[in-house]
RNA sequence: GUCCCCAUAGCUCAAUGGAUAGAGCGCUAGCCUCCGGAGCUAGAAAUAGAGGUUCGAAUCCUCUUGGGGGCACCA
């Protein structure tokens, strides 16, 4: 239990005891103030409690804070207007470093999910031409999210909905099939509203077919699932290989229909009374669950609409793999789905249990000017085209920096001068500083114990304990609150506080390293060395959840 | 027309309703006999506008202005 935790609950015992009669208490905060002088944690608690209690709060801060917390873990004091603020003892930060060490990557996991389920569903982007900058949004926030709430205690399941059917790929397996002919000298039309993008005749490339004779009704039927696959291994091996976004599972909307859960559904939303038959077609009453009009389920010439296939998803989610919570990231673009996906969650009996993050749109700058990104027009720059310019570490840290309702500009001509000026940079620093320290005190070490070179000559190497004064309290503060970032950034679903953070750690440690020397000649500062590890330690751990790399040389 | 999102320093972004609004880049002035200067220190510089709620508002509410997006028996 972290010691925000333990304060926490202090707290809310203290405020349980002392004021019985409050049939309400308000929720216990502990929060780190903006401002070091007022201590290392406070809470507001007594502010919330006065119109209540018809007291001054200053007086019930007083209360809160006396016999709180034992003199040797940390002081407490109450501030104006009635801030109750713990400030901790050199003697506890003191043990800090050595702690984090010995909980190494678990450092920063909790509990505070309890195992709950949760399905996340990020990117999902239709498999008809390359991942585009959104996307990349998409592709990072999902997987840093899901990360998030792994280390937050969550049973995280990871999943990429891929729209396999409908026309969208039955026109990319067209564009792919007439390129394949063209390319073989067949004369033949490529009309406008077919995918013009570069990457069809790559597909095209890639395709082969016999029987180059049969009639080309029947050949895009028996091609369309190739094409797609094709698509898609090249979207996976970019998303997996290169981004190093992991999946569970590449859920395809055909699997929906191979097990007849269309039908299932629609026979289960009439059993409930749920749907109307109007005009022909019918519908689903979502407007009974919050939804600003009703959706059409099948129309009126027969054919199932995709929302069909979507609450039959929802469905599967909830209902048949028993899911808690399901979280699915959208582009700005489907924020109107949003409600109609909560509806069918409720109607389905799970109100409350789907909750969509809707990503601002990002636009591409070029040359000062918007340019308008269209796949079908094949004029959009790609995830692929951005990973080769600034690498995935740039791309990852630049995307998690932003908060998904920033709406984000991406100007092409300032990523070069962006990636090289990152501050992704600046923290991978830190680490390989750190590393650099470390195998330095290592060589002196080996060569003490004669496995160096220069064994007879290399002197005696003292380990001494030095004091842990107010700048390697400095230190400890930042990397004790690195668990709390964790618990309070999964709460939030707000992934960009931990680039935030690291950026926090890392200037802490270059503002430290350069005041505090760890080698002096041969004398190695045990306590600096130890507190250095540590650093590292929260270093990766943090990196390693925003999926960004820790170099030990640069 | 209507609904959703956004507006914070010259630029790109932070800040569960808390105390003196933080960084990076850029700018100004300093710091290498020393473990990695991709670093450190100091400085100038911001909550679009007007009301309201609150002990307390960048944050919540209303209006205004300016951007982006959605409003299909498309997928």
């Amino acid at each position: 239990m972290t010691i925000r935790h333990q304060l926490q609950q202090a707290v809310v015992k203290r405020v349980r005891e002392r004021w019985p009669e409050l049939a309400d208490p308000p929720a216990v905060v502990i929060e780190p103030p903006r401002d070091s002088r007022h201590g290392d944690y406070a809470t507001n608690v007594a502010l919330q409690l006065a119109p209540a209690l018809k007291r001054p709060p200053l007086d019930i801060a007083q209360e809160i804070a006396d016999g709180l917390m034992k003199p040797s873990l940390g002081t407490v004091e109450v501030a104006a207007p009635g801030f109750v603020n713990i400030r901790l003892a050199s003697d506890t930060l003191k043990r800090v470093p050595a702690a984090i060490l010995r909980e190494g990557k678990q450092y920063g996991t909790g509990d505070a999910g309890k195992g709950a389920r949760v399905h996340v569903e990020f990117i999902s982007a239709n498999p008809t031409g390359p991942l585009h900058l959104g996307n990349g949004r998409g592709a990072f926030l999902g997987d840093v999210t899901s990360n998030l709430l792994s280390a937050a205690g969550y049973k995280v399941w990871r999943e990429y909905y891929v729209n396999d059917i409908g026309k969208q790929v039955e026109t990319l397996a067209e564009s792919v099939v007439r390129k394949y002919f063209i390319r073989q000298g067949i004369v033949m039309e490529y009309p406008d509203h077919l995918y013009q993008g570069g990457y069809v005749e790559e597909l095209a490339v890639k395709l082969k077919l016999d029987g180059a004779k049969a009639d080309m009704r029947k050949l895009r039927r028996r091609v369309q699932s190739r094409v797609l696959n094709l698509m898609l291994a090249d979207i996976k091996k970019l998303v997996e290989k290169r981004l190093g976004v992991r999946y569970d599972r590449w859920f395809r909307e055909s699997e929906l229909y191979a097990q007849k859960l269309d039908a299932h559904i629609l026979a289960k939303l009439r059993h409930d009374g749920l749907v109307e038959v109007r005009d022909g077609a019918v519908w689903m009453k979502t407007t009974q669950f919050g939804d600003d009009k009703d959706r059409v389920l099948v129309k009126a010439n027969g054919e199932q609409t995709y929302f069909l296939s979507d609450v039959a998803y929802v469905n599967d989610k909830f209902n048949r793999r028993t899911f808690d919570r399901a979280i699915i990231f959208l582009g700005a673009d489907h924020h109107g789905y949003v409600g109609r996906l909560k509806a069918a969650a409720a109607a389905l009996g799970h109100p409350g249990a789907l909750q969509a993050i809707i990503m601002q749109l990002v636009r591409l700058i070029r040359d000062g000017q918007e340019v308008r990104m269209s796949k079908r027009a094949g004029n959009f720059v790609t995830l692929d085209e951005l990973v080769d310019w600034v690498g995935p570490d740039v791309a990852r840290f630049f995307f998690l920096m932003h908060a998904a309702d920033t709406h984000m500009d991406f100007d092409l001509n300032l990523a070069k001068e962006r990636s090289e000026k990152n501050p992704v940079f600046y923290v991978q620093y830190a680490h390989a500083r750190i590393c650099s320290v470390v195998r330095k005190v290592e060589g002196l070490l080996h060569e003490k114990k004669g496995v160096g070179r220069r064994a007879q000559g290399a002197g005696k190497v003292k380990m001494v304990r030095g004091m842990f004064g107010e700048p390697e309290a400095k230190l400890a503060r930042v990397l004790l609150r690195y668990p709390d970032v964790v618990e309070d950034a999964a709460a939030a679903l707000a992934p960009q506080q931990l680039p935030f953070f690291a950026l926090d750690l890392a200037r802490a440690f270059h503002d430290y390293y350069d005041r505090a020397r760890i080698i002096e000649g041969e004398t190695v500062n045990q306590t600096r060395l130890t507190l250095l590890e540590a650093t590292r330690q929260v270093l990766q751990n943090c990196l390693s959840l925003m999926g960004v790399s820790a170099p030990e040389k640069m």
